[in-house]
DNA sequence: ATTATCTATAGATCTATAGATAATGC
DNA sequence: ATTATCTATAGATCTATAGATAATGC
């Protein structure tokens, strides 16, 4: 990849251009999040977008540097929920109310809960670095407060770190797997959702 | 696509027609599981499977008849583990053996578990029809069976579906985010899944 | 005789670039 | 003057087929 004007921030860029990259990425992102980057073309990004692969490859330098913007944005959004996990808050509480946040981003950014199924998926080629960096952390630091609460009686014991991914994966299925919920769910997908994980998490980790 | 002699079952194959044909739909399960549809390619089945691709071509009359062929097959693996759960059994134990099942379907195939979500994901385009006439009454028929466990008092009363859901997600998330699990994961993972989805469930649903 | 494989290639699609032209901002 | 867009196309990649050749099974 050759610097481009692109990927010098130094310019600060003119309206035009801030609001055309804003179409290229939400259709990039429409795109890739149901085919992955391989099976993405920019004929579809430009269909969606209005604009013509030329145009495009003016606003971004090539194909792989817009998923990368676009995984680059997804990671702040996605770590957001379980950073604002409060060690000093009621452990019960803290604990539905990050699933509840999850759910949340599930319901209202499905596309890019499936951006990120996709990529790791795919083996994480392009995430890999950044889930070391900024997750692996993240997971750390959260899992030893939990483990905290649970050695203080606040919370039954459990481990902690599986309790994470089934929080993860039971609130992001409603999002990667909505092609398949479309199919078989019958009620009020999301409202019942909430109650049920509510349910399923408060039985598990209340202490008394 | 055109009539072939690979759509006309009436001739049984040779011994070097399953061999091949077997070689084949295992590359291609490495392929399409990782990338999807759209990005796989037959150069890398061919590279995978060492045929060459026209020969590939000779034993599938297309590409998308490959895909096709796997998720049929996959189709009946996948529904079994919930076929099996006995509405005359022991309530608990057979939801907790169900779990196992997909638990330990997700650890021993894995890449069947990823090609499936990678056709959810893209929104289902070749299995659609399959889960709404597979899937769909098989669901109808067990949650029907959960919800009466849970009127006589055998299991305690939560959500039948979204019971499914969460067992579904938990389990099939050790292989779909297999490469995030590998950065962040510490133990011994599915030893520990075991216990931990044993221990949730338990939870959720012992009536006493 | 039939089955399996290979070489060569058609034709479509895909990413990316060159270079001309139009639109915009000082 | 600079920024944005268009036309045209190079060059790579991809699916699929034609037609020749090799291997195998009666």
């Amino acid at each position: 990849m050759t610097i481009t004007q692109s990927m010098t921030p130094e310019k600060k860029p003119s309206r035009i251009q801030l609001r055309n990259r804003l179409r290229i990425l939400d259709a990039a992102l429409d795109v890739f999040s149901q085919h992955g980057f391989r099976g993405a073309t920019l004929d579809q990004i430009s269909r969606e977008s209005g604009l013509s692969k030329p145009n495009i490859l003016y606003y971004f330098s090539a194909k792989e540097e817009i998923h990368i913007t676009l995984l680059n944005q997804l990671m702040e959004t996605w770590l957001d929920p379980l950073i604002e996990m409060d060690s000093n808050g009621e452990p019960l509480e803290e604990i539905l109310n990050y699933v509840q946040r999850k759910l949340d981003m599930a319901r209202e950014l499905p596309r890019e809960s499936r951006l990120f199924a996709n990529e790791i998926l795919q083996g994480a080629p392009r995430m890999a670095p950044h889930l070391k960096r900024d997750l692996l952390p993240l997971v750390d630091e959260k899992c030893a407060v939990i483990q905290n609460w649970m050695d203080q009686g606040k919370l039954a014991p459990t481990n902690p770190r599986h309790l994470m991914y089934s929080i993860w994966s039971t609130t992001q299925h409603y999002a990667d797997f909505e092609a398949q919920l479309n199919i078989i769910s019958t009620d009020n997908t999301y409202a019942e959702a909430q109650s049920y994980l509510r349910h399923l998490f408060t039985n598990l980790l209340n202490p008394t």
